[in-house]
DNA sequence: TTAATATATGATTCATGATTCATATATCAT
DNA sequence: ATGATATATGAATCATGAATCATATATTAA
C-alpha cells in the first residue's frame, strides 16, 4: 500500500465531520441544506466536505434543479460499520489514548 | 459513537508512520531501533510514537535490559488488514481523492 | 429580467498533528 | 564509578487540515 491512498482514505474518513455525513446519508440521500441541518454543519462548510467526498468516490451526486441531493456509494457501507462497531467495541482502550500529548498540553498552557 | 473516541481512533491508526509501525509490528515483535530501522523512522520519532500507540492499546511493551520490546494488541490486527484490502480494492477510487484541495494549493503557491 | 433560493468557491484564520533537536534517564559492561 | 548504548522526553518548528467569511454561480419563480 502506498503512502498517497493511504493519506486519501484517511483524510475523507477520518474526519468527523465527514463521518457524520456519511452515517447520515447511509440511511438515504440528501441535499446540502438536509446534511447541514441533520448534522450541524454550516452550509459552505458542508459543500467543501461534499467537494471531497466526491472526489474520493465515497458519495455519488444527483442534481435536481437547485438541489444538489448526494447519495452514499454503497460499497463503502462496509467499511464504515465495521470501524464504528470497532469503536464501540474497543472504546475504553482507545478513549485512554493521550491525544492531549505533551505538544498539545505545552501550547494550551501558553 | 462520540467524536472524542472517534477522533482518538482515527488519530492514532490514520497517521501513516504508525500505521507503519503496527503492520511491522503484525509479523513480531520489535524493539525500538528495530522498528527505526525497518520503518525509517528516527529513534526519537519512533519513541513518541509508541508512547501514543500504547496509551491506546494497541500494543503492548516488555522491558528486557536495555532495549523495549513492542508487540501489537493481536485484537487490533483484523482492523487493520480489512484497511489495508479495502484501500487496495478501491485505490483507483481512493487515489482520485483532491486531498491537495485548494486551500493546499494557494498555500503552495504563495 | 429581477428576486429568491440552493449550492459552490477561494481566501483567510485557526487548530492541531508530525518531526526534529537537544537532552534526560535507565541499563549494561568494564 | 565510568563510559557506552537504548530509549524517552519536552520544546520548538513545520506541515496541514477544519471552519469561517464573503461572495460567486446556478436555478427557479414571479
Amino acid at each position: 500500500m502506498e503512502k498517497l491512498e493511504f493519506k486519501a482514505f484517511f483524510y475523507a474518513i477520518g474526519d468527523y465531520s465527514r463521518f457524520s455525513i456519511l452515517s447520515s446519508l447511509s440511511k438515504r440521500g440528501l441535499n446540502v441544506s438536509e446534511i447541514a441541518l441533520e448534522t450541524g454543519i454550516e452550509q459552505s462548510n458542508v459543500s467543501h466536505h461534499m467537494k471531497c467526498l466526491l472526489n474520493c468516490g465515497f458519495v455519488r451526486v444527483m442534481r435536481n434543479g437547485k438541489e444538489h441531493v448526494y447519495s452514499i456509494n454503497s460499497e463503502i457501507i462496509p467499511i464504515i460499520t465495521s470501524i464504528i462497531r470497532h469503536i464501540e467495541k474497543y472504546k475504553k482502550e482507545i478513549i485512554s489514548c493521550d491525544i492531549a500529548d505533551m505538544n498539545y498540553i505545552s501550547r494550551m498552557i501558553k
